[in-house]
DNA sequence: CCTTGACCTTCCAGTCACTGGAATCCTTAT
DNA sequence: ATAAGGATTCCAGTGACTGGAAGGTCAAGG
């Protein structure tokens, strides 16, 4: 199997695999006479494994870390699931961000009537009100 | 005020404020007789804004729209309403790939016992049954 | 045998929004 | 005079790719 149909069957662009190979993600691949990389089954699998890792989120090196983890046969499914819930904790706190922003927002968009008029109230919130900062502003310089 | 008073008067780092310089975010600072960058209050309320804005989550380009839009008396808040629509639009859809992945990491992890043993549902699961890819894998090679 | 086109190779650069660090200069106080 | 605490510039690195250029390889068709 060429890089190309190594990508159709794991889902991962050409240059992505090429990429984790170079960042040392995975095993360099062998070479063919023409020097294309030749990939197996064991590698596709490899190359799915990592892109359902990424695709829940872990960073490529927590994906090393699941890599080692699923290749020891000895490991403890407690590692795993201590890997996991750092994610996960990881993955809450940004949508508890993303919420925290969304809300605001929310509130702006919903008291600016949007028509021809200038006077915007998303402006001037962004423009305005910074309670802390205006106490440091008035005591600096 | 030099550019420490005005990092904490804008609460935003002094090498932030010199990257915004540098990709013209904002104009360039006055200078002193010794090369410092100096600042006013007009400056900072720039600053500033530009914090708020950043914080909810806008891209340093859309803050540039927003800067041109609240130094531009005549704007519609239409246009402001509309990219803070579209960026809205943004994050929710960043909200819902993040809750998909909570929610599957989730159910792996409440699978997992987490103790001693080896077998893990969620290396189990990072592994295996990816339907489409497999049916790709088989016609492939 | 030659060409065409699809595929592969490497290497360099760019993305986004900073952040760290080194070497050097300015200001103020002791 | 010197030391501390700013400020300056410039270069490099982050994460995880992605795009593109210049060129090599392979199978099929004329």
């Amino acid at each position: 199997m060429n890089i190309g149909a190594a990508a159709r069957a794991s889902s991962l662009p050409a240059k992505t695999i090429r990429y984790y190979e170079e960042i040392g993600l995975i095993q360099p691949a062998a070479r063919s006479d023409g020097n294309y990389r030749v990939y197996g089954v064991s590698e596709v699998e490899t190359l799915r494994f990592i892109r359902r890792a990424r695709g829940l989120g872990f960073s490529v090196d927590e994906v090393a870390e699941l890599l080692d983890l699923w290749r020891d046969r000895s490991r403890s499914s407690r590692r795993v699931k201590a890997l996991a819930n750092r994610h996960l904790e990881d993955i809450d706190g940004k949508i508890d961000a993303l919420i925290t922003m969304r809300d605001t927002l929310n509130v702006l968009i919903e008291r600016c009537h949007g028509d021809g008029r200038p006077d915007c109230p998303i402006l001037a919130d962004l423009a305005g009100h910074d309670v802390a900062a205006d106490m440091d502003l008035e005591k600096s310089d």
